[in-house]
DNA sequence: TATAAGTTGTCAAAGATTTAACAATGTGTT
DNA sequence: AACACATTGTTAAATCTTTGACAACTTATA
């Protein structure tokens, strides 16, 4: 089998993609057009046919794509075809939001316990999820099949945290730290930084002057 | 003068200089040199150059980069020379962290109040700040001039309140809500897309495949 | 003061991404 | 069944981004 090499900008157009076809798997519509859906998602049809076809032919001459189909196969691409189990490392707010947010539910991403140092939350409940102590962390990730896990621990605590996290088997980190984390090649790291998106919003004279 | 064409790409990596910079400056570092920033944050010593060059000459031939003029332009750039005041739409619980997160004070991000329907939250401090009525939303835009609104309602409720917050002359949203908010050319949206990212990291078989 | 070493700003080449164009193929209609 | 229409997959061109190279200049040293 032919191992094509996928750019990272591709993949990272997938999950708007997935977005999108939910929506019109849920309003009922059978199939649409790349130029259909150019138009829905403000892209060209070009880059939509192009996009689809690094990872084999989902649509059909003539026809266009298979809305539910299409869905299916974005999904397994994703890797949403399976549950996910998550931790998350840091009981305070951040964290605490996270945890309730239901869109992570509906999607597959099963969150299965929270970690803190504060002896006060451990024990706690929030949003029905249990707070541990850090010296669980190890045998709960084994014991529980943990996929992916979840920094959101401030930020000087973060690297010693993510050097455990790799060394207890985790090979997918979501970071909300506001510091890059380095990890090797064979792990995953998503940084969120909140505060650079931010900055991106107050930065918008500068975009504006050359208009 | 001349109009540049800065892009978008360049203008993403600000925020990320202006972080190494910032722990640069609190290390006491006076100057450095782009090959030195390029080892540091993992990238190329001329993409450092390149960058910012965009905006004029910042360095020195044969001595490199201020790190506190660099610092400040960079801040500037971003907008980070004046104070930015915010309100949150949106009293769950990731408006609420938001409303916490100490990062953006230090920045110069002020919040300024928090809005909700729910009269249950209304009239309440939550990490200080008070959920307001949505009803007092116009005037309190206008009133305190208001430069930055936070969408963080319901998926349902994002898009009716982009129409309001623009007609009440916001300029720019950042979007926590899981939808695109379309808007007019001078409006500037940051959408945010938790759930996008974190398909990306359940995505890493896919990525690993053709490694 | 002269020289060697270091470093930027800038130009041009290489690489990646996006867009446009169209042949091939399927659909729907008469 | 034949024809007009719609739409993909795919190729090639255009555009954008990144990297490499080096002249011009600064600093430090002898």
């Amino acid at each position: 089998m032919e191992a094509r090499e996928i750019s990272k900008t591709v993949i990272a157009r997938l999950p708007r993609y997935f977005r999108y076809l939910s929506e019109l798997k849920d309003k009922g519509t059978e199939r649409i057009s790349s130029k259909d859906l150019s138009k829905l998602m403000n892209v060209t049809a070009s880059q939509i046919r192009q996009d689809l076809n690094n990872f084999g032919g989902f649509g059909q001459q003539g026809y266009g794509y298979n809305v539910d189909y299409l869905h299916g196969e974005i999904g397994k691409l994703l890797g949403l075809d399976k549950p996910h189990n998550l931790i998350i490392c840091g009981a305070g707010s951040l964290g605490t939001a996270l945890a309730g947010n239901p869109d992570f539910i509906n999607a597959g991403f099963r969150i299965k316990a929270m970690f803190d140092i504060d002896p006060v939350k451990i024990g706690k409940f929030l949003h029905g999820i249990e707070v541990h102590s850090n010296s669980e962390l190890e045998d709960f990730i084994k014991e529980n099949d943990i996929d992916i896990a979840i920094v959101a621990v401030p930020v000087n605590a973060a690297n010693d945290l993510k050097d455990k996290l790799i060394d207890h088997g985790i090979r997918a980190i979501w970071n909300f730290s506001n510091t890059d984390l380095d990890v090797p090649d064979d792990v995953a790291v998503e940084n969120v930084h909140l505060l650079d998106s931010l900055m991106k919003l107050s930065c918008v004279k500068v975009q504006h002057l050359d208009a």
